[in-house]
DNA sequence: ATAATTTACTTAAACGTTTAAATAAAGGAA
DNA sequence: TTCCTTTATTTAAACGTTTAAGTAAATTAT
């Protein structure tokens, strides 16, 4: 038989409100025998409450929805393991969805937390469609944004990381080392981390005064598969580069396949750098230079403002002051898919 | 204001009953009129039923707890995203728990989730301690076990790879590929997959007639560290071996890198295969000839199993006969880390 | 000694649904 | 017409908690 607080209440012969207190530690006004005998009668039958019952009272149900493109993207598991451990840290348990970057996928699993009754959703969005702000304001749950930026009412924080910067630093690192051509394989320049890549990119070769050579920057997917692409297309255009600086981890990987294949050497011919520090990053042959993004971080650091946040009474609205942004740096991580000081040999 | 059940049907000027069954579609014997009135007064609020509330009567959840070791081993995305794909097919979510093999942490993530009243529980369970079955048992829900076998009462599936065979499979291969010194770096003995797969190893050397010799054979991680460091205990043996059958990818990345640095060539000095084919196997260099475990299948079908058992009354107890047990098979995948035909060039 | 406060509980309402049982109206059979 | 069914809807109990308000006894203050 399925035991409730009810049995548990008769056979310690008090009140269904003192188990409750007893259970909840909110027992200042227990005598320690009374407590003791409740405690024992739980301990007898493994008692234990049934959160959702008790959700329905506290407006609570301490689940976190995670709205993540795909688990099964080396980018994401990092993520989704930090904002787990900070969930469980903090008892919350953690619901987790994969959109495939699909606007519609997204918006059944926001409306699937939100009937859940979920506290809270972090999400790394998808595509910033017209609709988005839309399927965000139905939701009436605190939202933490992650990796992917994006503006809307009842959005309470946002733990991003400074793409633009990074490129920036990525690039001028290429630049500092004696690299002069340097072509740039981007992600979906629709995706906002790709677009201000792309900005961190152009901005270093003008601090450096390097003229921009749109022949060497070519837009594609965040895949293996276009790594491979997009180094056929640079070299039908028959513009010269000696470096490839890629978008993420996965298309710098795909290009070092194809350059490999059609008898590059790398870093010697031509140096490869990717973005994300992705756990194969340190594994493929040359291992990759690259940028890396604090991911584990992210995933905790959101989490943490969402806790944060939930600390307020249920259902209560967002004010302005809510409202937190975390940038966290990127760092790079030199490997030997980049020649260090290029300069001082040729 | 927070919009319920009552809103809706003091607006639509009908009981909330009817306007449960119009959104449950149990409305057979509701006017058109009335479902319309009903359905149009939803649409204007955006009103979602709060499923909660909802699960307190029909004690069904639709909440899946999936208990891995940790999201972060490439082994385990697939499986996730398996699992996660098909509970969304059916309308269930996945609570996901990571337990880096540690008892307690399980042990803590089974009672909150039977806390929050799931209907079933997914795991890989850790270590096949004398604490498991107390563990399960004191979990009410069903139970589908994946990749690692144990028994208990209220398991109620099982999903698992035949390691035993698949090791059989791949030694088998190496050996028809003309190596005969095949020599095994093991994952932990007390995993199950490890004494399985080690089972497999010298059941297929006794098949061809090839004497087992334990110093070729050696334990520890399935980690890349694991395979770096054994390869050095195999070599501080002495003994003379043509390829290194491992436990997992994880362990052959690491013994590939090792042998290269220590100036091997693989395959022509020493052939390495691995197990599993995480996505890694096919970037590494050379690729890692290894062992396919199909594991968006074992997340997939684990799901399956789960749904089709939670067809039956909700808190009903298992019959000998919903425990099914599903074997999936192994696959061979031919790279560049093993020699093909190696016996017809030496 | 009486009143006021504190302590140690209990009562009962509330949370937002589902669903079995009740009811009332309409339709059909006798 | 009267009775029986069927159809369309409502009533009310139940799910298992939490918590504000109530109460009775014990303690302290006056």
């Amino acid at each position: 038989m399925k035991i409730t607080i009810k049995e548990i209440a008769r056979e310690a012969n008090v009140s269904i409100a003192t188990v409750s207190m007893v259970i909840n530690k909110k027992d200042q006004n227990i005598t320690e025998v009374t407590r003791n005998r409740v405690l024992e009668v739980v301990k007898k039958y493994n008692y234990l409450p049934n959160a959702m019952a008790g959700s329905l009272v506290t407006q609570r149900t301490h689940i976190i929805g995670l709205v993540l493109p795909d688990i099964t993207n080396p980018f994401f598991p990092g993520i989704a393991r930090g904002a787990e451990d900070k969930a469980n840290e903090k008892g919350y348990s953690i619901i987790f969805c994969n959109t495939d970057d699909k606007l519609e996928v997204q918006e059944k699993y926001i409306e699937s937390l939100t009937k859940k009754m979920a506290d809270g959703i972090i999400i790394a969005h998808s595509s910033s469609s017209e609709k988005m702000p839309e399927i965000l304001e139905r939701c009436k749950v605190p939202i933490i944004l992650i990796d992917r930026d994006f503006d809307s009412e009842n959005i309470c924080g946002k733990v991003l990381v400074d793409n633009s910067n990074g490129a920036h630093m990525a690039v001028s690192y290429l630049i500092e080392q004696g690299y002069k051509k340097i072509a740039y394989l981007s992600g979906p320049l629709k995706t906002r981390t790709a677009y201000e890549r792309l900005e961190g990119y152009k901005k270093a070769l003008s601090d450096y005064e390097i003229e921009f050579n749109d022949k060497l920057v070519k837009f594609g997917e965040y895949r293996i598969e276009w790594g491979r692409n997009g180094v056929n297309e640079l070299l039908e255009e028959k513009e010269d580069f000696d470096v490839i600086f890629c978008g993420n981890d996965l298309i710098a990987i795909g290009a070092m396949k194809e350059l490999k294949e059609k008898g590059y050497h790398i870093p010697d011919d031509i140096g490869v750098m990717g973005y994300d520090d992705i756990y194969m990053a340190s594994l493929v042959e040359p291992s990759l230079t690259t940028v890396r993004q604090p991911n584990y971080q992210m995933g905790y650091r959101a989490m943490e403002l969402l806790e944060e946040r939930l600390k307020k009474a249920p259902g209560s609205d967002n004010t302005p002051s809510d409202m937190k942004t975390i940038t966290l740096d990127t760092e790079i991580i030199v490997r030997n898919s980049v020649k260090i000081n290029k300069k001082v040999k040729s």
